[in-house]
RNA sequence: GGGGACGUAGUUCAGUUCUGGUUAGAACGCCGGCCUGUCACGCCGGAGGUCGCGGGUUCGAGUCCCGUCGUCCCCGCCA
């Protein structure tokens, strides 16, 4: 087959463009064949690039030359057509397409360039494995679905630049190659060929650049930028992420809440035309665990959890009255009109239950004669009713009971609540509810570690009331901390953070770090914090997170031109792949054997 | 680190358990032919399989067993 040049041709008009107004205009047109329907003296042939779909017509009266050139043409080819633009036969246009009403009569073809058979039908209807979607991601990526995904992405992108830059913040390119610091995700490291024996670390956030930008006195940053965390994968989360970092100095929590609220008010109203009404709802952590059995509270629907504790107290049903002994709690959640679920059905719930270490569920169907339940036989009609009072059951409602210590119960019961709001379909993709969740604990021990971690960060201010807490009762205190959750996300979390060294100092302590390790892997930034920082606050959001939202899927591999599979590989380059000898030496490297 | 699902034609799948048994099927795609108004064109014909890989059981394995690799989902992990 022989390519042709493009020569002197250049194009007038891409493929979703042409209109009636353009008819019996003289245009060149290129892009990919996207199908073809070979007529025997007559030929159509769907040309598509990003911006759509023309219909071409190969015409062996119109002329002859291009119509036996264009027998050869096949998926995928790569096609440039000088022609005239036509109106359809009458009755013969695609209300489907935006060029539908016209076509264009080839006068003269040139193959630009042949294509292999593709691996799957870019212009299939069915979804190839991911496997092979990711492998040939290129090809994906010429199927209008992703395409449009990262069309929205570049217009979302652009949405927050405008408005972080229309309210004075300045964005700040912070480095990629920075410091391994303790605390947090593990670390990708990259090995100093300078400074053998020495590495780099790639950011999991900007965080300690961006405080140092507060404290050169920037006063209003954003950045949107690579993060890395070498940890095990998601379909929300990969090893390199996007984050939309944001800090500001003067400012505190509300501060910080109100330029996001305003943030994403205009972002919905600008790319998706929706309203999103301020302020957004705020719920304490304790609150939002005991309502919802979640500290990413989906709102959408209600359902919430009920402490049914005391009624259980003195209860004849041992595994919840022992669990109460314990120190732990019954609580529940009412399904309206879940009796309808079978047995079955209702036993795939132990599942997830089992997943987050609760010791079970108990259900109850509320018929017109009493419950149907394990629980039934004991529990005394006074106990029943108080129970239907409480979560408001009747007649073809289903309750779900479970007794565990604390988390154990509001986690799982959090667990089937969103189970069951799917089940229902409740989760209604059209709707947007955002949930500010503030005062996470500042603190958790961790048995692994054998001492108290960071929840959020080690740089997150306590709440100044809790602070004489800090060294009798770590677990008690409260941090500034506020995360924005939309649909049951976590799309962003920030904090008040601490601008004196003393309190820096006090938080390192209760973390139980080494006074020498804090030197060498934070002295830099104690340092910094010594010569006039002002108070500052700030938040990053999970950039992925939310353009997945806003494009209603599931998987922000669907949200990204790249992504790595499950593995953290790349399907495309096969990265990471191995280097050679000579490679490593100059690094001054080895490997282990494995 | 743990649990689970999947892996059969280029692709998406059926067949796989209960019950191992002649030539492993369908749709789309692909190749050839016919066709002047299609737009998921149509019609006729055809090619295409290491049943992920390795081992085992068996007279006989896509099917049963063990291992392994890959993809995905979840728990742990992710300040």
């Amino acid at each position: 087959m022989d390519i042709d040049t493009i020569g002197d041709w250049l194009r007038t008009n891409d493929c979703g463009s042409l209109r009636k107004d353009d008819i019996g205009r003289l245009v060149v047109l290129m892009g990919w064949v996207h199908r073809r329907r070979d007529l025997g003296r007559l030929i159509f042939i769907d040309l598509r690039d990003r911006y759509g779909l023309t219909q071409i017509v190969f015409d062996e009266d119109y002329d002859a030359a291009s119509k036996v050139k264009a027998a050869v043409l096949r998926s995928e080819w790569v096609i440039a057509v000088k022609g005239e633009v036509a109106p359809r036969l009458a009755g013969q246009e695609n209300p489907e397409l935006p060029t539908g009403d016209i076509e264009v009569k080839v006068k003269e073809l040139k193959i630009l360039n042949e294509a292999e058979i593709p691996p799957f039908q870019v212009d299939g209807k069915i979804d190839a494995s991911e496997n092979l979607r990711l492998r040939y991601r290129y090809l994906e990526l010429r199927r209008p679905a992703l395409l449009n995904n990262l069309v929205m992405r570049h217009r979302i992108a652009l949405t927050i630049r405008n408005f972080f830059n229309g309210q004075g913040f300045l964005e700040v390119e912070t480095p990629v190659l920075t410091k391994s610091t303790p605390e947090g995700a593990r670390d990708y490291l990259v090995p100093s060929r300078v400074s053998k024996g020495s590495f780099y670390a790639l950011p999991q956030s900007p965080q300690l650049f961006k405080q140092l930008l507060m404290m050169a006195g920037f006063n209003r940053y954003f950045q949107i930028v690579k993060c890395f965390r070498d940890e095990d994968l998601r379909a929300d989360r990969q090893p390199e992420f996007t984050q939309v970092d944001v800090e500001m100095s003067f400012a505190d929590e509300q501060k910080v809440m109100d330029i996001v609220e305003a943030m994403m008010v205009d972002l919905f109203k600008t790319v998706l035309g929706i309203e999103i009404p301020r302020p957004f709802p705020v719920l304490e952590y304790t609150e939002a665990m005991g309502s919802y059995g979640s500290d990413k509270p989906d709102i959408r629907f209600a359902m919430e959890l009920v402490d049914c504790s005391d009624l259980f107290a003195s209860s004849a049903y041992k595994a919840f009255s022992s669990a109460i002994e314990q120190g732990g709690l019954v609580k529940a959640i009412r399904v309206e009109g879940g009796a309808t679920f079978s047995r079955k059905e209702l036993d795939s719930l132990d599942s997830i239950v089992a997943d987050f270490g609760a010791q079970g569920l108990v259900w109850a169907k509320v018929r017109s004669d009493g419950w149907q339940s394990t629980l039934a036989k004991h529990l005394s009609p006074d106990t029943r009713a108080g129970l239907e009072k409480r979560l408001g059951a009747g007649e073809g409602d289903l309750v779900i009971f479970v007794a565990d210590k604390a988390q154990q119960a509001h986690e799982a019961l959090g667990s089937l609540r969103i189970e069951m709001g799917k089940r229902l379909g409740l989760l209604d993709n059209s709707t947007y509810s955002f949930v500010w969740v503030v005062r996470f604990p500042l603190l958790e021990y961790s048995h692994e570690e054998g001492r108290f971690m960071a929840v959020h960060h080690p740089f997150t201010a306590p709440l100044e009331e809790d602070v004489a807490l800090l060294e009798e009762r770590p677990e008690a205190v409260r941090a500034r901390s506020y995360d924005l959750v939309l649909n049951g996300a976590e799309i962003g979390g920030g904090s008040v953070r601490i601008h004196t060294l003393e309190l820096q100092n006090r938080i390192f302590r209760a973390l139980g770090l080494d006074e020498q390790e804090v030197q060498e892997k934070f002295g830099f930034f104690l340092e910094a914090l010594s010569y006039g920082t002002p108070p500052h606050a700030g938040i990053a959001l999970g950039f992925d997170r939310l353009v997945a939202i806003m494009v209603g899927t599931e998987s922000i591999r669907d949200v990204i031109a790249f992504p790595k599979t499950q593995r953290a590989t790349c399907a495309v380059t096969d990265a990471p792949s191995k280097v050679g000898i000579d490679q490593l030496a100059e690094l001054g490297l080895t490997l282990i054997k494995p």
